[in-house]
DNA sequence: GCGCAATCTATCACTTGACGATATACCTTT
DNA sequence: AAAGGTATATCGTCAAGTGATAGATTGCGC
């Protein structure tokens, strides 16, 4: 499968790919992370995540990691980590959106002579 | 209602919205220019276009025009245009979605020195 | 002017995606 | 050992997205 292929990727979808751009999280630290990094804005409950998680791993954008931390455990968490594809999908929707906030910003402007 | 309310934006809303940044167009340009700006990766069909365009003339984002085009008029054709509330929701996602799009790049780039 | 394809708006029926509520269990603190 | 936060998970439901289709209008070739 073709990184464009997942174009234009579900906005829950993104956002967790987003989160995990930072490194390896378990889900309910995913979920933290989109709410605050939103600054509140994008509010992901269980329902949300679990499944959005779900559909990653089984697109192959997102999988469960092999080892767990050595500190700090808690045995209940479940690691995940993007995958090569999840990273360039990752990158290809981040350059899609890019080209419509450049057309939206040159377009409402305000016209400066 | 504030600019910020909502957000985040389904992505159909969020197109239609960008299309629109360049100046009033009818249902068919919409769509059009849709596809066409995305370079076919957005593939917008009717039926996600009304719907969208119901719903968004619903939550005031987006009107019908008063006037018709003098030259090169088809009866048929429905005008829509940005209203101001628009134009800043449309703004305010910009910014939302750049937000996330820096995170990518900047967790994502491959580590330099 | 006639026929025909392209244009344009619109809705139906269905699938996918998003999400509040809830359940269950574990971990930490006191 | 009780209480409250942490953590994963699913159910049921509603919102959003979409292929197919319909029907009317327009422009074009002839």
């Amino acid at each position: 499968m073709h990184p464009a292929d997942f174009l234009p990727l579900p906005q829950a979808q993104y956002h967790v790919l987003v989160a995990l751009t930072a490194g390896e999280l378990h889900g309910y630290a995913i979920m933290q992370a989109v709410e605050t990094s939103s600054g509140g804005v994008v509010q992901m409950g269980p329902a949300t995540l679990y499944g959005t998680l779900k559909r990653l791993v089984k697109a192959a954008l997102v999988e469960e990691t092999a080892q767990r931390p050595v500190t700090g455990d808690d045995q209940r968490r479940r690691y995940y980590e993007l995958t090569g594809l999840g990273r360039a999908v990752c990158i290809a929707e981040s350059d899609r959106l890019a080209d419509l906030i450049h057309r939206t910003r040159t377009n409402l402007r305000p016209r400066t002579a």
